[in-house]
DNA sequence: CGGTATCCAAAAGGATACTG
DNA sequence: CAGTATCCTTTTGGATACCG
């Protein structure tokens, strides 16, 4: 696929570059690589990955789930009871995820230098 | 890595994080994709892409040229001429960048499936 | 040509209160 | 518990004007 193509057209983006943004946004990373290890309940999940707000880990995870890559299992119970796991889709997708994240895990070190040397050259 | 230390800090992010959101922010995947090709001029660069304004075009640039995945060689000529290409360590992220966007792609078909199964369940 | 600086609109994100 | 609804703040992105 070309360059151009991966842009917008007219206002709104091509498909795949949404379910891109979606994987790796802010809190789509965390979701899937947290996800990827076993399944979560909502608040279980919340405290896992930290500072997320009620509200960006209810849209995220309702993305997610749009997208096939996450899915929702709400059991008939009171109090409420909701399970969050990958679906074969979703493991791919945080495998492919999981694979960026741990590359830069890797080059850290490498970009550190290079920013050290970059803000060097400039003071 | 945990998942929670993928997370913020008090107000900030882990560098790891920053380095993934650089990669993948909206013109920077574009950017990389662009230049594993060939190495481009500024303006040929922004009319590659399609829809960039000059100052996030710029801003991206300079994010990835600190972080040392862009080389910038800006020739001493009048009218001035700037070209950009791929350090071997940008190479190595834009092979990341590339693997997740074919990803996408190629499941596309699924997403969209999932997509109207999840819209038609609820209407 | 390849930027920088400034201003403004739009979108993302978070705090809080409320509900089944 | 697992959300929804509302309001408000922060961030992002683009248009414009100017400079070496």
């Amino acid at each position: 696929m070309a360059v151009s193509e991966w842009n917008l057209s007219g206002d709104e983006m091509c498909p795949q570059r949404l379910v891109l943004e979606h994987v790796t946004s802010r809190w789509g990373v965390l979701v899937l690589i947290a996800l990827e290890e076993r399944s979560y309940r909502f608040s279980e999940l919340r405290r896992a990955i930290g500072k997320v707000s009620e509200k960006m880990l209810t849209q995220t995870l309702q993305t997610l789930e749009r997208d096939g890559l996450v899915h929702r299992d709400a059991k008939p119970v009171i109090p409420p009871r909701v399970d969050y796991s990958l679906t074969d889709l979703g493991r791919e997708a945080a495998g492919q995820v999981r694979a960026l994240a741990a590359w830069t895990e890797q080059r850290m070190d490498d970009v550190q230098k290079a920013r050290l040397a970059y803000d060097e050259a400039r003071s």
